[in-house]
DNA sequence: CCCTATCTTTAACAAAAGTTAATGTTCACC
DNA sequence: GGTGAACATTAACTTTTGTTAAAGATAGGG
């Protein structure tokens, strides 16, 4: 499997204007492998060597931080098209834990092999790099949320942002959107108690902006979801260099 | 100028196993500008377009972002050996704005030129990116100290923070050390209100943990600041691949 | 030396979020 | 069809944090 193949992830990278479906194409030396994981396992922990880095075919997961505590924290949901462990070329150790909230297919090079790949691929690694600094404006948003945002409007915004993150990988953009989350998990992540998050996400279904049904929330309003929330698109947005030569 | 001139930066990347200071000589066309910025001046603006890359070798800034209502959250602080606009060469337009807090130096590259850079000089481009890589683990855990810990913990935690990372470009560890903070800077940091800051700076005042004069908060006690904080270093330590071969 | 801007401090009060403890619901599994 | 686990809901209450308003301290510029 090349990665030309990986749709939700090839279909992010052609919104960038530097690289087209030929950049994608790698010889058979840089082939990777497929990986299966059920719902709800973990596949790396906190302190783990990190040994490969993963591109997200299908399916869900978090990365998160457990405290002395026992507290948990989200940093960040994984989508369709994300890259799981880019740094693992480089760190020694993971800092945070890997589980999938559903089930998931991925794809894998070994660490050591990526660093052939970016040398070898200069464009691809550009593009590589470009995930790298969205992932982080992603991180740099949810620092922006925990900080100064209410509960209502700290999830409506998450919400937002995941549904934007998936049109980005090629979801369609359907009037209503079904997310696989529940109440624990939005406090998780958005420093909430469960029950505050509760509360905060019974706000959003009284309006009839969202619903919900067994394991999955489904965004019913989207844009008056956005508009609650204050959101502000262009950090997910590709805005590249107009002429990035490499 | 050339990189390895810049000491904390130099410093910073010693400790890393594959390099070394023959790694970090770069030839005349890749010389850097300086540049010098007073206290309390705009390097770049939230949505400026990003031309340049910089390295500190002097002084701090801070990275923030303004919210629709006014708000103002600090994403993370620059202190001397970081870099600022390293995904200048990829993305347009800047999500955050930089402003310095003291007198800064610091040294330039064209973003254009960076990619060259990379090209060129293989395993610079690797520690760079591994200073990229703190830089989304100092973020993650930024996350962590606003959705997980109260407000004095959440104090005492970015206080160690900064205490480590300074040692960690080569600034001695002397018993005490001062920072050009002020309670409302911390407050715009820690997601609080510059009232609740000040409550929780006193109550690690109250303890000797620290002690001000003008501009600047010393600690005074970092073991006994770590331990309230439940400072875990890991995230801040180069451990790096043993074998990293390039 | 005074004036002003910037920080700091305090207090009283309001609002947001956390905690504890129960109970209800749903659904997979036996 | 019964049972248990996981999730959702509610309520009462506590703690944390924010707001408003005011006054004190300090440093630098004129």
């Amino acid at each position: 499997m090349e990665l030309s193949s990986i749709q939700p992830f090839a279909y992010r990278l052609n919104n960038l204007n530097f690289i087209n479906d030929e950049d994608l194409k790698t010889d058979s030396k840089f082939n990777l492998n497929n990986t299966h994981l059920p719902s709800k396992s973990i596949l790396l922990n906190q302190g783990d060597v990190m040994r490969d880095m993963y591109i997200v075919q299908d399916g869900w997961a978090i990365r998160y931080k457990i405290l002395e505590d026992g507290g948990k924290q989200i940093l960040n949901f994984i989508l369709p098209g994300d890259i799981i462990g880019l740094y693992s070329p480089i760190f020694l150790n993971s800092e945070v834990t890997v589980e999938t909230l559903t089930s998931l297919n991925l794809f894998s090079y070994q660490s050591s092999r990526i660093i052939d790949l970016f040398q070898e691929k200069p464009k691809l690694a550009l593009a590589i790099s470009w995930i790298a600094g969205q992932d982080e404006r992603i991180l740099g948003e949810q620092i922006v949320r925990l900080g100064r945002r209410r509960s209502v409007k700290r999830m409506a915004h998450l919400l937002i942002e995941l549904y934007k993150r998936l049109r980005n990988a090629g979801f369609t953009a359907e009037k209503s959107i079904e997310l696989p989350l529940n109440q624990s998990l939005l406090g998780e992540a958005l420093g909430l108690s469960h029950i505050h998050s509760h509360r905060a996400y019974r706000e959003l279904e009284k309006n009839s902006l969202t619903l919900r049904s067994k394991q999955s929330i489904k965004l019913i309003d989207i844009l008056k979801l956005a508009d609650l929330a204050d959101f502000d698109p262009s950090y997910l947005e590709p805005a590249i260099k107009p002429k990035l030569s490499v």
